[in-house]
DNA sequence: AACAATAAATACCATGCAGTATAATATTTT
DNA sequence: AAAATATTATACTGCATGGTATTTATTGTT
């Protein structure tokens, strides 16, 4: 069993991650943070350092539930063009899977550390390049199994294809409107069946 | 000739720009600003209501520039397709042109002001169905001089067309690698050659 | 149950924040 | 050039910020 520090710790964060998530480092101010986890600062700084510290674990536990949601559609049942197919199906619903994080932690992160908080950037830009190698893994499997071909390496198409989905998430994200998820999904989907498909 | 006030309005509005781009609203204090532009708070108090207004004054500045660049390119000489390729061009080196405005006002402004500042929210996403009009306008045309096919609404592939480049922009940004800009671009160039040109 | 160790609450810094009233200085206008 | 006006600098609010030292409460151990 979990001592009583290891539990308020994963409380706090949990807590917290999406507050962080929404309202950005700067924007998040200590009061938030004791005011949503109904708990003192001097709780919350005996089980972390600083804020620094504490952004940097809610980012971690955002980016880890998604990357463990991209993990289990990519290693489910099926040829790699069925794994892609749940992959962009998960994207499509990615607002509702994301309202929990308090948005998609990789934009609202990435861009608010641009500037701000280089250690935040850096583990955005880690978790990027984990989404980016594991599409590339199920690709490279697409090639070996004969299935599908395609126009360049498994990394720069994944690259390629992640970016895409990354701007539907900001457009969406930007101005409220989920459509550009659909839209670019359904394209994405075309786009798997018509250039890649063996 | 302009009025003193109407100058240092003007200068204080450019210099301010970049910096509000860069960190945010909330990121932004008031002596980031004094400092930058060499002015006392007097000053700048005396010429902007509230920091609010200046950071919408900021964005709209922003925004202008970027409207004109893209209104400049869309109003080149040539078919509707070589305008296109002058647009996609512009963003392929987006990166470059955005330095002086401090990032791309769209994504940064956009994702900052989300949950923190509605105004500077609808500002933007009024800049972004500009462009989007902007852009469908070319394609309409196009469609009109029997120059291109769509297999849908010039607003609806105007729309799919820039999430794809905003997707470019957002993983350029926040990974810092122009590779996303170039690569994108390169197969958005191929997309029009291959889709729509006729 | 009593004690030791840990965790959380309280009360408090120093500092930086947005914003303002007033004084000083430019700039226009006469 | 002098007077009126508009513009900027100074000095100062009150408040919120991140962070901490210390006290109180809770937990785990003998």
């Amino acid at each position: 069993m979990s001592t009583k520090a290891e539990r308020t710790t994963a409380y706090i964060i949990e807590t917290v991650a999406p507050i962080f998530n929404k309202l950005g480092y700067v924007g998040t101010s200590m009061s938030d943070l004791t005011e949503a986890t109904g708990l003192t600062k001097g709780a919350i700084y005996g089980n972390f350092e600083n804020k620094d510290s504490l952004a940097l674990a809610a980012f971690e536990y955002n980016s880890k539930k998604l990357l463990a949601e991209i993990d289990e559609k990519l290693n489910s049942n099926g040829t790699s063009l069925q794994k892609l197919f749940v992959l962009t199906n998960f994207y499509r619903h990615y607002d509702t899977f994301t309202e929990e994080l308090g948005g998609c932690p990789i934009l609202n992160v990435g861009v608010d550390a641009n500037h701000n908080n280089s250690q935040l950037l850096g583990a955005t830009r880690e978790t990027i390049k984990t989404i980016e190698g594991k599409i590339a893994l199920v690709l490279e499997n697409g090639l070996n199994n004969n299935e599908l071909r395609l126009p360049v390496t498994p990394l720069q198409f994944s690259k390629q294809l992640f970016t895409m989905i990354q701007g539907a998430v900001a457009m969406a994200t930007i101005t409220g409107d989920r459509k550009y998820l659909i839209n670019t999904i359904a394209y994405l989907d075309q786009l798997i069946a018509r250039e890649i498909k063996k």
